[in-house]
RNA sequence: GCGCUUGUAGCUCAACUGGAUAGAGCGCCUGACUUCGGAUCAGGAGGUUCUGGGUUCGACUCCUAGCAGGCGCGCCA
């Protein structure tokens, strides 16, 4: 129930009529006219930019063009209470009480699907994200691109849109190499009593790894822990085992968990990479040849190779990129591009990928390639979380890899929580910078918005508690005419600006827009609260301990709204705080 | 040097894919508590939307040239 669309509708509508009696030329597309939130000053809930958008075509002031169609637009329905003009040639409609009244019976019948963009062709999405290498535990710059892929997921399932959650092990190359060998170490320090070598700087020198070491040995007595050349294919397998359930365990407490796991390995066995190279060399997309130097780079150091490049600056990158390492083996972008080849082949209408900042460089590369196996563009949507900077103490916390004092997902959530994570790093639009406050998100007061937001379905919840209704339940009462006055109708209007919220956050993969709105809904609701001091009729329940079903709709109303948009962050709201 | 990205109140950020007099929170200044739970509310001050051009009825938003910060820039994933 988008009010906005519905009337929007009824105008196209009209205009059609208009246009075939002759009153009206319009052009080719009405894609321009939209219906739109006033601004709050306006003493009206839907307004048309319609008279701007035509006055060119029909060579007349966008006034004189309002003044026509705004008479029109008045009879459209009985709900109209009048149309206005203002300034440069806005159509402004102000609905009558009884049209809240209405809507807000029969929103309150849906209270799950309400805001679900009902005209939207319904699409298989696959999205992409977190993909963090599986040597170690998950750290705080994972947790912000986390967070967005499943709250992006959330969003585009409530909208019905058929979603998988996907993660990409990177178990295969050097680095995967290095880190068994890491494990290994601390298996011989463990059980040969032989120091770890720390300046090596090719291990990785967490101390988690002890705890991987030690879970391998007790679990595998068989297995000769004094050559590793024997063991190391096994030990490998069972070293990655180990990170990935410490990953999965970290996003668990995240509230967060995959549909699959896809390994990068497993692709590059089953000669995937093979087999996409031979389908992009068929196709032209693919030749020997030699990289420049960048310009800034010192190019003495500088060797250019001949080797087998992609033809990315077909589809709009910068260069070409490689394909294959010298040694034969093949680059991480080939047996990326092997995944995707695999993600198009199970026939999904969209790719999302999740990506940190740090790789914002490869977007253009792995959407070009993209491109070149499915022969179309925009199949696959690249979004960038930004960096998050910590704060601790009013001064920015810096962590270092090579210390090992980088804090970690699991330090967060025993300090901060889950909800109070995932609130505050939704807060922000993902293309911008995030200071995250330990001190302040800690904070339970106004300070914090999820407090903010959870405080006002509290508030909800403990009226209902008081006349021993269950607010999760469905209201049994016949629906009648009600009469709101203003003070109501302005958080009526505030929730019908919901279906046009979810379908910005959806469309442009925006989920910062949720956190935003409830914020503002929040706050009208804790403004009329306060109304109830001193006006005893804005109280809602009264002193013979009776309410009426009119404020129980409207309560009811606002707590479906804020659990909607509450599930949808995945974040709790609890009846008591 | 190139690419991506950000620049809005003292600070942290919004602004509904180009709309109206640019909105919140924090901080600052007033005010409301024997609380239908004050983790709240009412009011005030605070702006050349980084700069210069352009596009049009209309620009924080689009184009262009700069300035400033961040990220990245051969076979590391």
């Amino acid at each position: 129930m988008n009010i906005f669309d519905y009337y929007l509708e009824k105008i196209k509508l009209l205009l059609n009529d208009l246009n075939k009696e002759g009153q009206i030329i319009l052009p080719s597309s009405l894609d321009g006219i939209n219906a739109e939130i006033p601004p709050e000053k306006f003493d009206c809930d839907i307004s048309t930019n319609v008279a701007m958008v035509l006055s060119k075509i029909n060579n007349k002031p966008p006034f004189d063009l309002a003044e026509n169609l705004s008479k029109k637009i008045k009879s459209l329905d009985e709900y109209i209470d009048n149309v206005s003009i203002a300034k440069p040639g806005f159509i402004n409609i102000k609905l009558k009480p009884s049209f809240w009244t209405n809507f807000i019976n029969n929103i309150i019948k849906i209270p799950d699907t309400f805001g679900v963009n009902e005209k939207e062709d319904k699409n298989k999405y696959l999205v992409e994200f977190v993909s963090a290498n599986p040597t170690g535990p998950l750290h705080v710059g994972h947790c912000r691109g986390a967070i967005l892929g499943d709250v992006i997921s959330n969003l585009l399932s409530f909208n019905k849109h058929v979603v998988t959650k996907e993660y990409y092990v990177n178990d295969y190359g050097n680095q995967i190499i290095n880190f068994t060998k890491s494990v290994y170490a601390r298996i011989r320090e463990i059980k040969f009593n032989e120091p770890f070598p720390i300046d090596n700087e090719d291990l990785y020198p967490g101390d988690y790894l002890v705890d991987f070491a030690n879970n391998i040995i007790s679990a595998n007595n068989e297995l000769d822990f004094e050559n590793y050349d024997k063991i190391s294919i096994e030990l490998t397998k069972l070293s990655i085992t180990e990170a990935l359930n410490l990953i999965k365990k970290n996003l668990k407490s995240l509230g967060i968990e995959h549909d699959n796991f896809v390994s990068e390995k497993s692709l590059v066995e089953a000669k995937e990479v093979e087999k996409v190279i031979d389908y992009l060399t068929e196709n032209n997309h693919v030749y020997k040849g030699k990289i420049k130097a960048p310009k800034g780079e010192n190019d003495q150091n500088w060797i250019e190779r001949e080797q087998l490049l992609f033809k990315s600056t077909d589809f709009g990158d910068d260069k070409d990129r490689a394909l294959q390492k010298s040694d034969g083996s093949w680059t991480y972008f080939a047996s990326d591009v092997a995944y995707h080849k695999n993600k198009l082949d199970r026939k999904y209408d969209y790719l999302i990928n999740i990506l940190g900042a740090d790789h914002a460089g490869y977007i253009k590369r792995i959407t070009s390639s993209v491109d070149a196996l499915s022969n179309s563009k925009n199949k696959l949507i690249c979004k960038v979380s930004q960096l998050v900077k910590l704060i601790k103490d009013n001064k920015p916390f810096k962590m270092s890899k090579r210390k090992g004092d980088y804090i970690t997902v699991d330090d967060l959530i025993s300090e901060v929580g889950k909800d109070a994570t995932r609130f505050i790093m939704l807060n922000r639009s993902s293309d911008v910078e995030l200071d995250f406050d330990f001190d302040n998100v800690k904070e339970k007061s106004k300070e914090n918005p999820l407090y903010y937001v959870q405080y006002c379905y509290a508030r909800i919840s403990s009226v209902y508690r008081h006349i021993n209704i269950d607010l999760s339940v469905n209201l049994k009462i016949s629906l009648s005419d009600f009469e709101y006055t203003s003070d109501e109708i302005k958080i009526f209007k505030k929730i019908s600006e919901w279906p046009k919220c979810i379908d910005a956050a959806s469309k442009k993969l925006e989920p910062h827009r949720i956190p935003v709105y409830l914020y503002e809904l929040a706050s009208l609701f804790h403004s009329y609260w306060n109304l109830g001091k001193d006006k005893p009729e804005k109280r809602f329940i009264s002193e013979d301990k009776k309410i009426s079903d009119d404020k129980l709709v409207f309560l009811k109303a606002i707590s479906n709204v804020i659990r909607s948009g509450m599930n949808i962050l995945g974040v709790e709201t609890p009846e008591k705080m």
